[in-house]
Order: structure tokens, then sequence, then C-alpha cells
DNA sequence: TCTCGCACGTGATGTGGGTCACATTATTGG
DNA sequence: CCAATAATGTGACCCACATCACGTGCGAGA
């Protein structure tokens, strides 16, 4: 345990955070905490890999994580850069199977891993739990119907705009106007894995719009300056 | 009610071989039953469509519903094609948001409508039926990553092949040797609607592999002679 | 301060697969 | 049984986007 203390307080915070804002009382929330075990792994580390035997889920309080799926020849499909007050691997607290997707840490990470079991027989105590793991599960799924739709419809420009708005929603903070200023590092590359499209042509896209004034950059950081453009762009 | 008693008998029936069948017991599953109203719709009837408001899921006890997103221009990226046994509409049940998907029956279908606030309130009492929820909306997840990568990774024949694997799962009746026949009436506009591709590459594709014996049609219904050289094409 | 490495910008070139056009079957209503 | 109509097969062409090739800026470490 060692660490202990303020570690828990921590976990406790994020829940009553994250999970209590989507309606899961702050009791509730706080019963849970107690089950999660703190873990913290240094950036670069693989959480787990696609096709690993899932036993349980992860809380993330601290740092960042990619999802991604990888191809024979390496390339990668990014799914998701997750940041503070996310969940990953649930699919692994639902049925039994395998991992579907790699998850690693982008930054060194502070987690809180929840227990297969343990999460099962505390939620069958309290359905709400399970209410709320379903509206997690629902979010996803229809993430993952609009980025598909995304695929077959949008053009790249669509595609890269879609990425930055989904992006905007976890690390997104509105500035003055309707600006928002996308809060981390994210290199060319991230954002043309998301997109499912080669760097080269995400960085012409990038600067036709910086030059068009609809994005810019603030001190490294992506700032959408009209994201009703982008919303447009990514409309099917 | 009406037409009634048949019906019932048959909703029940319906409950105990899907439902039961994945873990539910048969006890549950009737209890359930009773809370489903059976309804029937002519082919070509939209279901619901994106964005209508969702108030509760659909079982499929007889005929074919598809599931598709459309875009703007009319393209339509079919999600799935489903026969009875399935589920469609679940999301409406997690989250209270408007529907994310349209659809509507292929051919006539005799459907069990199960109320949201009803099914809540049953499940509250059950967590096993929320267990059972989560592992289907898990299917869809995984099934839905699982098409994001091959839009990714695989070039056109290898799309065709995961759509035809896919179909087999929902529509198909294993032969002798390890031959799969699917059960259901597909057009190459179906199949090339659901690989995200033209159906004129799609019909090139499956005469590449008619010719070379991997799949075949009997009387209508394509049979996959050799699925695991499909296996093997629809390899990341 | 230099330079090594890495993220980014931009033209030239290649190609998978979409689009068009039309011939050739199947299917179906009459 | 026959038109009418829809599903399929196949070639020719085109284009969005990947790939290649290389130049430019810039932060980190010696």
């Amino acid at each position: 345990m060692g660490e202990g203390d303020s570690v828990v307080a921590e976990i406790q915070e994020f829940l009553r955070n994250s999970f209590s804002l989507e309606g899961l009382s702050i009791e509730l929330a706080r019963q849970l905490s107690s089950l999660a075990r703190p873990m913290k792994i240094p950036a670069g580390t693989i959480l787990f890999e696609n096709g690993d035997p899932g036993n349980g889920c992860y809380a993330v309080l601290e740092g960042s994580l990619k999802v991604s799926i990888l191809s024979i020849e390496g390339d990668e499909q990014l799914l998701a850069v997750l940041g503070p007050g996310d969940l990953v691997g649930e699919l692994a607290l639902l049925d039994g199977r395998p991992r579907s997707a790699t998850v690693s840490a982008l930054k060194a990470a502070q987690l809180a891993f929840i227990d297969k079991a343990a999460f099962e027989r505390f939620a069958d105590e309290n359905p709400a739990v399970y209410r709320h793991m379903l509206s997690i599960v629902g979010k996803r799924l229809r993430q993952a119907n609009d980025v598909l739709a995304a695929r077959s419809f949008l053009p790249l420009p669509g595609r890269v705009a879609q990425t930055l708005l989904q992006l905007s929603e976890t690390f997104g903070k509105p500035l003055d106007d309707g600006r928002i200023l996308i809060h981390y590092k994210l290199s060319q590359a991230d954002i043309a894995n998301m997109a499912g499209a080669a760097r080269e042509n995400v960085s012409r896209v990038l600067n036709d719009w910086k030059r068009a004034g609809t994005i810019s950059r603030i001190s490294g950081y992506y700032c959408l300056e009209q994201p009703e453009i982008l919303k447009s762009a990514a409309t099917l």
C-alpha cells in the first residue's frame, strides 16, 4: 500500500466529480472508490494489449492514456485519448472477453483499478451503478457509430474536424466568445491517426483552416476559433 | 389486445430461446416477456429514424430489419441486418437520448416493444437483466470497433470478407465440412452498403471468390465454401 | 552555441477504388 | 409466356488521398 492516503482521497475526489456528476449518488461513489486499487504507471507503459484477458477496468485520475488498434504493419488507429475523469477497459466488466484494443500511457498516469468480480458484487446491490455503466457504454457506442459514419460519408477535412471536436470534448477549455482551447499537446500524427488519414494531408487541412482563421495555435495548443465552421464541416 | 394469445406465447418462446441462452434465467425471461407489447409492421416501414426520441427497445420475433445511417446525399451506411432473436434500439434504454440510427423493416416483422420505464423498474429488481444488457451492448461495441478497424486497415476485399462473416453470424446455417450458408436474400447493394464500398467493386470481388471456389451461390443464397480464407482476408 | 533529432510544410507522383456507361442476366407482374 | 424492371457483370476513366521526397523551424542536450 505505502503511498496511501492522499491517493485514496484523490480517488474519492475523482469519483465524486466524475461519477456523481452523471447521476451517481455521492455515497455510492464513495463506496465504489473503496473497491478501487490505486496504481501509477510511467509514460509509455502499455496498460494492456488487444487480446489480453481482461479482469477489470481503470479510472484515470491523472495523466493521459491512448486507446488504439494496431494493424499488422504497425499502423495505428487511435480510438481515443483519455484524461482525468475517464474510464478505460469497461468492456472487460461487461462480458469476460479479451481486451479489444490496446491502451498505453501517453504521460505518466495515476489510475484506480476496479476488479470485475468486486464490481459485480457491488453493482448487484446497487443497480444505479449498472445504469450508470450502461449510459457510459452507450455513449461510447454512439461515438463509435459517429466515427464510422464520418469515415463513410465525410471527406478528409470533415473527418479532421470531427476529430478536433471530439478532442475538445475531453480536453477543451472554453474561452471568450465560443472559442475553445484544446489544452493538450497534440501532434499532427495523433490527429491523423484518429481521423484515419495521412499526416501530410492533415497538415494541409490544418493550415488551410489556420489561414482562414477557423483555428489557431496558442503556445503549442490548438484553439478552435470558430467551432461552428468545424461542426458544419463534420456534418453528414 | 385482439390478436393476442399466440403472439404472447411467441414472445415467451423468443425470450426463452434468445435471452436464456445467453445466461438469463428462464424465469426472468418469462417475466420480462410480460412487459413486452407485441406489434407487427409491414415490409418497408420505418420503425424509427435518426434523431427521433427513443422511449424503448424492440425484440425481433420474426421478419428482418435493417439498421442504417443515412448521409445528406441519401447514401446509406448499413450497420446491421437483424433477424429473429435480435434486439434493436437498446441505446434508448441506456441513456434517454434520441435514436442514433434509422431502423426499417426489410420484410414484414413481428416485434415486441419494451418500454424504457418498465424495463428499468424490472431490471432494478433483477440485476441479472442489467448484466445481460451490458453484455449485449458490449458485443455491439466490440463489433463497431472491429468494423472501424477494418475500414482503417483493410483493402476492399477484406472489408467485404468481414461483412460476409458478420452476416453469417446472424443468418449462417452450418453445412457439411465448414461450409456456411447465409440463409438470407442479400443483394450486392446491401453488402456494398455494409462494407462501405461501391456495388460494382463488390461484384468484382465476389466473382473473383466465386471463380476461386471460396464462395458460391446456392439458389440465390451466398454460401461460404472456405470461411478460413475469408477470415484470413479479414485479418488486420 | 552548435547540432542532432523530431515535428511540421509542401510539391510531385502513384493508385485504390469510386463513378459512368452499358451489356447481360434474373425476377416479377400481367 | 412475355414485357417490364430490377439485379448483376465488366470495361474505361477519374480523382481524392496515400506515398515519396525533401526543405524548414525549433526545442533539448552536450
